[in-house]
DNA sequence: ATTGCTTACGACTGCCGTAAGAATG
DNA sequence: CATTCTTACGGCAGTCGTAAGCAAT
């Protein structure tokens, strides 16, 4: 029945964050004493304490923690519901495409011509920026490479080709005989700063990634570092330290389209059409 | 930054649903007038127009249409924040375990027996109440037959089983030579009221079924319904004028077991575990 | 003794309800 | 002309900020 307001779970998300109700409130733009009472007529209102404080620690309860990432989806949802809205109200309405820079494999100009409804904004973002962005409608539609968190998201595949491996020129195992596999790479680091480890090598590609491209690439062409790209993106970056070679059991990359659930409107449907279209040629 | 609160979203799902502030604001329990002034500022303050007013006439604007999608998810994962963190708080907690009666494959007395974590409450419903409870935090789990809309879900899948179509004894096709297939029953008619024609056959297993067992079973017994049911639902239920007959090209069913995405606690954690050993002996 | 959450209290913003007004079919 | 949304206005609940209290390190 009494449903929570938006504002009481944006205090507590800001304290859980924080671990602090000063620092909070600060966060917060307002004073600690309506935070802390805000906080405890939650905790009457539900029945439950969500957080322990002492005068030094403010620690989160388990309850606390499941309700910290509820209140987090929620928020996200209401957001999402209020910038969809608002976007698609504006005098000039355009529709705004989420992608990591280059990661398009060269679809994006041929598509951008070929979708003639809208205007096409684009929105360039680090990795895991652009499903974060659908999800809470900054954007209508975002072009991403599996792996990505499917959560909240509708998709159609666009192109599926195979990953191969950026090693330095001088790297021993360009000269390796036969096929790459996996294990001979295994132990290598990675982008994100990890150890390549079997069950490790499907990930950077996706998610971790915290650099831009060309500090990859000038961190492969000196160092032990191995990069998994996809085949389109290695033909897009021919450079002359660089030796790309297939690796025989590495997945494939999948490109697809996403766009929020339910969100599939006569202009990201167009979208979604002509990227398939533009993809299947 | 200046979100939705909860309120304003409740005000216009409720607008919206009714098509009229005056049946909307006695829904809410409140008068009209406040509830005018609160849509109107809603659209001032997304810049947009939601609602086309006639005095004899409230209607959706297609920005409004979208906002009523994203809004009645948003509010529902409000709800499920609130009650997941209240239902954990109480003394003795259980956990409660949505399902469609019968729609078990038999194994829930064994489940219930085995799992040891938490005292169980069964949470009984129609079709499409089940996911509709896991997802607004009312159930911890679910019991459900696939199709089934895994939005805001994960799963695990527990027993596969195919589905065989309920025949009246008096009914030809009960003497029909050779496997049936489904192009033998396109033009009956299904439960939830429509033909059976060849794309469509495989849904009424899922959402739209509107009456209970037992008037589905009298009504394939009398006419010309027929109906799709998982192989051990039609074992459970032997009926003298009813005939259960393989389907050569209908889809078999899975039964899973759902929880809400993030909320994999130790408890659901451990019934997933259990329902699942249960089901592979 | 200092840091930091909580309680107390006065002021205010903003929502609600009643009553009157305007517009449509 | 009747129904129904909108505007106007007075009352009130709920939230905020400042100041004082109190517990833990």
């Amino acid at each position: 029945m009494n449903d929570l307001e938006t504002r009481q779970l944006r205090y507590f998300v800001a304290v859980a964050e924080e671990q602090h109700f000063g620092r909070a409130a600060q966060r917060l733009g307002m004073a600690q004493p309506p935070l802390s009472r805000a906080i405890r007529e939650m905790e009457r209102q539900l029945g439950v304490q969500l957080l322990v404080r002492t005068t030094r620690q403010v620690a989160l309860t388990p309850v606390g923690e499941t309700l910290l990432d509820d209140a987090r989806r929620a928020l996200e949802a209401v957001q999402a519901a209020g910038r969809r809205a608002h976007r698609s109200g504006r005098p000039a309405p355009a529709l705004t495409v989420a992608l990591k820079a280059d990661f398009d494999a060269g679809l994006l100009p041929r598509i951008v011509e070929e979708y003639r409804e809208l205007p096409v904004q684009l929105l360039l973002g680090g990795p895991g920026d652009q499903v974060r962005a659908v999800r809470d409608g900054r954007a209508d539609v975002a072009l991403v490479p599996t792996p990505y968190d499917p959560q909240g998201l509708e998709s159609e595949p666009l192109v599926t080709a195979p990953r191969v491996v950026a090693l330095a020129a001088s790297d021993p195992l360009v000269t390796h005989p036969g096929p790459l596999r996996l294990s001979d790479l295994a132990g290598r680091m990675l982008p994100n700063g990890t150890a390549a480890e079997l069950g490790d090598v499907t990930a950077p590609t996706g998610q971790r990634v915290r650099r831009d491209l060309s500090q990859i690439f000038s961190l492969v062409e000196t160092g032990n570092l191995v990069w998994f790209l996809p085949q389109w993106l290695a033909e897009r970056f021919p450079r002359p330290n660089l030796v790309y070679r297939a690796v025989e059991d590495l997945e494939p990359s999948t490109l697809a389209v996403v766009w929020a659930v339910g969100s599939r409107s006569p202009a990201v449907a167009a979208f979604v059409r002509t990227a398939q279209d533009v993809a299947s040629r």
